[in-house]
DNA sequence: CAAATTCTTGATCGGTCGATCAAAGCGCGG
DNA sequence: CCGCGCTTTGATCGACCGATCAAGAATTTG
């Protein structure tokens, strides 16, 4: 027994160390040339491990594109789950747009990774949406019904409004180098700045009541 | 001669007929598996030829990409450039989103080979993005600058306006799966509508001055 | 230390894909 | 009808890729 590092048995240090790398390798790879754009020596090179051994780890390619995109749904979808209906709602809002547009600037390549899944229509993760996103997503737009009954929300569609932080937010990763190319060299840091002020103002003011 | 079409001289009149078929194939593949992902057999069967004929047309496949994404930049570009500082500021933009957000209805295809191309790091349009459209988007932001300046414009980046309307009206060409698969089957008319209220009141509000 | 197990890799196989070529088909002017 | 140029395709080649295997290296275990 090794339970020595305190993590429960999921395999040998080395094998833990190894799936880690390829994961990330995975992530790297997958997310710039897609599923089919992408090859395992790219992904094993970038591991810094041979073909073989890889496929040591994860029997075929597609293995390793449904762990690395497995990991990614609960990271995906938590900042919603974290809106809270007893909140104020135009805080709640200009929280969630906060949070996503911090997960397009710490974790571009999931982004890209998602945004290539959806552009070759899903076919890997088609039932996920249909279930859990969509159950999460219509309680959300649930609790935003009750804002606009309650006065505190503009009565506007709550599915567009989510769908419109999603495409707002991930943007700035999906699309990094047109944004890189408008914007120039500047700074990434006043970037994030100024995007998270124009999306505030944007729904602070559109979204406002009354 | 055959000038009898009124058309000037650009190769036989099946030369036209077929490249005009390879590059609607070509659009329909590549933007559904990016440039990699693609294969001429592919392209060759849904445009009706044998390969060997399409590279009668095309010497190589990076010459259809080319193609394909060449006939695009001007589709792209054209709804900012008809945006004119001497309109009223809300219905030029209010117009902008709507005329994007018809062209994410009507050209879905050519929207997901833009953001495939953009995914990958743009590798073969990378200079048009620093040329040609960021000096577009410079004129127009200098416009909005003058509108923020006029006070009829609330005091907001320009370009993260312009991103954010990018962002919101694209989102719904790309990320077509995701959307259906969270409306649920509903009339395709009818997602368009509740789009383009939501936009044009996201927009009012939060963009009016004072 | 020795045996057993786990880990790693060079070599290789079958399949796919981009590209080429030579030959056959087709349309058009004489 | 003939002959010429434009168009089409079956066959094929070389490169790349996913996957396998057997043998060797490293690590763990007794």
């Amino acid at each position: 027994m090794n339970e020595t590092t305190g993590r429960r048995a999921c395999g040998t240090r080395i094998q833990r160390a190894n799936r880690e790398r390829i994961l990330d390798a995975g992530l790297e790879i997958f997310s710039r040339y897609g599923f089919k754009g992408s090859t395992i020596d790219q992904i094993a090179a970038k591991a810094g491990m041979s073909k073989p051994n890889l496929l040591y780890y994860f029997r075929r390619k597609g293995e390793v594109y449904d762990a690395v995109l497995g990991d990614l749904l609960s990271l995906w979808l938590d900042p919603l789950r974290e809106m809270r209906a007893e909140g104020e709602p135009l805080d709640e809002i200009r929280r969630y747009v906060f949070r996503k547009l911090e997960i397009s600037r710490d974790r571009p390549r999931e982004s890209r990774l998602f945004a290539n899944e959806m552009l070759t229509g899903a076919p890997r993760i088609h039932g996920l949406l249909a279930g859990e996103l969509k159950t999460l997503v219509d309680e959300k737009a649930s609790v935003m019904r009750g804002w606009i009954e309650n006065g505190t929300l503009a009565p506007v569609d709550p599915y567009h409004l989510i769908f419109s932080v999603w495409a707002t937010t991930q943007h700035y990763a999906d699309f990094d180098v047109q944004v890189r190319a408008v914007l120039g060299g500047g700074k990434e840091e006043e970037r994030f700045h100024d995007a998270a002020a124009f999306l505030a103002r944007l729904y602070t003011y559109g979204l406002a009541p009354g």
